[in-house]
DNA sequence: CGATTTTGACCGGCGC
DNA sequence: GCGCCGGTCAAAATCG
């Protein structure tokens, strides 16, 4: 079984290539399809949403979306990126969804309104610098696999909501959900095109809760030590 | 019968 | 403004 963490997009693969998965220096479990994600979640470091994500991937990603100007990009693409990769907050993407984040509803249609428009002490010019870039996006990373499963078991419970098959592949993506109430993580499952053996699963965002019971004992696994779980 | 998947419609962002 | 495209919704279908 061949694993690859990206630690990104899948169209972002071709700037960043392609990582050795598991990383040497850090003890990942071998990646299949019946064995867990939950390698990712050693790490327990706080993640502060407020702090500048320099060394973020999805730091990377807004650069793109976004046309930031990034020009530290590569000297941080070693060994301790993973690290940083957890610690990639939630960024800016476009306007109006940072209350969004907190809220149980939304899609209410014609959103982007007034929610954001009431930033204290903001000069016009900030707010509608503001109003162009912030939007949050989630945390992403994603890996690839060798696996003739689309959907690998990584411990967590998923409930598919949609599926589209996206330009210039031949095999659709589609796109998951965690079940549990009031997680937001999302994850897309898509065929590499080049080698649709090739399994590119991404997450986006990060999982309140440990994986379901009868995935993991929790008692092993107090659920404070398992916040960060991707 | 509740949970999950399927699938066409819809929406918003973006480039032209 | 328009069309394309990716992402999401939600009703219907299917599953267990």
């Amino acid at each position: 079984m061949l694993n690859q963490a990206l630690f990104e997009d899948p169209e972002m693969s071709t700037q960043m290539g392609f990582y050795s998965f598991p990383p040497p220096s850090l003890s990942f479990p071998p990646l299949g399809c019946h064995q867990s994600l939950k390698a990712f979640t050693n790490i327990n470091a706080p993640l502060s949403d407020d702090a500048p994500s320099n060394l973020s991937h999805e730091t990377l990603l807004t650069s793109t979306s976004t046309n930031q100007k990034q020009d530290h990009i590569t000297s941080h693409l070693d060994a301790p990126q993973l690290l940083s990769l957890q610690r990639s907050s939630a960024n800016l993407w476009a306007s109006g969804e940072l209350n969004e984040c907190f809220s149980t509803s939304k899609r209410s249609g014609g959103h982007h309104g007034d929610a954001d428009q009431h930033h204290l002490g903001i000069s016009a010019m900030k707010m509608k610098k503001i109003k162009t870039r912030r939007k949050v996006r989630e945390p992403r990373f994603c890996f690839k696999t060798m696996s003739d499963v689309d959907v690998l078991d990584d411990g967590y419970k998923w409930r598919k909501y949609g599926q589209k098959v996206v330009k210039n592949t031949q095999h659709p993506r589609s796109y998951y959900r965690c079940t549990q109430d009031n997680c937001r993580v999302k994850k897309r499952v898509e065929r590499l095109a080049e080698d649709p053996r090739m399994v590119i699963t991404t997450y986006e965002g990060r999982h309140v809760h440990s994986p379901s019971q009868d995935q993991l004992d929790e008692s092993q696994a107090p659920y404070h030590l398992n916040n960060f779980f991707w």
